[in-house]
DNA sequence: ATACTATATTGCCAATCAGGTATATATTCC
DNA sequence: GGAATATATACCTGATTGGCAATATAGTAT
């Protein structure tokens, strides 16, 4: 597994597809695709979004392909493209943990 | 290592972290730490942001926890806190990998 | 063709935010 | 004390964007 090296330009990059993950709404919609593809009707009863709303949201996770696509009908089904961001997610959830004992650290004193 | 639940409120406090790292002159910043501690002076000449923007930057990205402070005379010293901001990168760079062998897939069809 | 449903798109508004200028604060040196 | 330097803060502006309402598109059914 060859390092990629950080440029601007590949932060850049990096950063764009960051900037589609760091919204909750998007982070609900990947969650809530975790169980399995689901229909953007489906999607809106799991997430509370609204229709356009939710719309727009996925065709930007589409676009950088974070989600795959699967028309049925007069259904779209839309469903995880890779396992990214739940890396990303235990990540950062190991820094929650970490902040928490901090946190608690600091009360003790 | 206990997995968190994704609950709503667990993804705001994610999105909020990530938010901080999709902006390119954050990860220029945190790059530049990676070669070891820097005023804010030496992190304005690697980045060429200039002063009460990259203050800025260095504010949020120190009150979530991605750099330390360390205050010498004059100067302030910040470092990385943690390397989660390349674990982060890594699996991002994988990504972008995937992204251009499939490219290349689709111009070779 | 008409009616109906699921999804996408467009246009708008309010909020957020990166970047810059000017100013404030803190520290050192004289 | 005052001058000089390093960093932080306050304020403004332009650009981006989440959310919503309205409309458009596509597919199904009758």
């Amino acid at each position: 597994m060859a390092k990629i090296a950080l440029t601007p330009e590949v932060l850049t990059l990096i950063a764009e597809r960051l900037k589609a993950l760091a919204e909750p709404a998007r982070l609900q919609i990947l969650n809530a695709l975790r169980k399995g593809e689901r229909s953007v009707t489906e999607l809106g009863e799991a997430t509370g979004l609204g229709q356009a709303n939710l719309s727009k949201h996925l065709r930007l996770l589409h676009t950088l392909g974070f989600v795959a696509r699967r028309k049925e009908g007069l259904f779209v089904y839309y469903a995880l493209a890779d396992d990214t961001v739940f890396q990303i997610c235990d990540v950062m959830c190991d820094r929650l943990g970490e902040e928490m004992k901090a946190r608690r650290r600091m009360l003790a004193s």
